[in-house]
DNA sequence: AACGTTATGTAATAATATAACATTTATAAG
DNA sequence: CTTATAAATGTTATATTATTACATAACGTT
């Protein structure tokens, strides 16, 4: 049960934009998109991606340095998130897999270190792409 | 076993500074220490960074743009890693455990897609830091 | 030596992200 | 409703990270 934050106006006006592109967006592109709306500096844009990780509405894609919708209604907080991406066409989807997830969450090594995140990111070719 | 390249003289430099330094690395702090010995310009550090990575000497820490010699011998290439950071310090360590290499490159979902490649960053309090 | 490949040098610029400061809006307490 | 506080916004400038483009040199193979 996802809890319902009010989104401020920009914060609503990217999240949006993100969301329905339905794939990663990076921050310049979302610039680019939102400047109709009055949104004119990167900081606006970065401040809005900032909040919208923290409270789990997009994820970033560390490797693509881009900003994606959660795709998974249980992901709450950006504390767990796996993503397959291809590394032809750039496609993104967040994995949701439940064995995957309380595998890593309760991943310990002998480190001494207590694990509160993780970002995981596998790369291949996606269906399409591999049967070309 | 791994096998032994030929660095060349930009490579060996580089790869040497970010092996002995025992953490990670950024670009730009690499070439400030590099400029002594002719390494002017980001393109010649970047190239190297590009090469070693290939070939697996070193390894980028995605999510802080940073870059850290493998501190595994087997890590032939760079094509299954995972790290522990310290959300505090910010030391890196690479994870070399059987289990969980074993257990994410044999992963595979529904999506039809096949991995040949994986990057794992887990984050939380190192020993240090917790016990502060 | 001739060839193809890999590496280097150099300048310019693109792409990604943050600092600093002023102002406004939302939320909650009294 | 007023005051206090936190959250969000607006704006300018700047810092950080990474690549394009082009010319030259060194290396490995035949
Ligand atoms: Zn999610
Ligand atoms: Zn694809
Ligand atoms: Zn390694
Ligand atoms: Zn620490």
């Amino acid at each position: 049960m996802q809890k319902e934050y009010n989104l401020s106006k920009n914060q609503k006006i990217i999240f949006d934009l993100i969301d329905k592109s339905g794939g990663p967006m990076k921050a310049y592109s979302i610039l680019f998109n939102v400047q109709k709306k009055g949104i004119k500096a990167p900081l606006q844009v970065y401040r809005a991606l900032d909040k919208l990780v923290e409270i789990g509405k997009i994820h970033k894609i560390e490797s693509r340095n881009a900003f994606i919708a959660c795709q998974n209604s249980s992901c709450q907080i950006s504390k767990a998130t796996a993503f397959s991406i291809c590394e032809n066409c750039e496609n993104v989807s967040e994995i949701s897999n439940s064995k995957l997830s309380k595998y890593l969450s309760n991943f310990s090594d002998n480190s001494g270190m207590k694990y509160s995140k993780y970002n995981l990111e596998f790369f291949g070719l996606c269906k399409k792409c591999k049967s070309k």
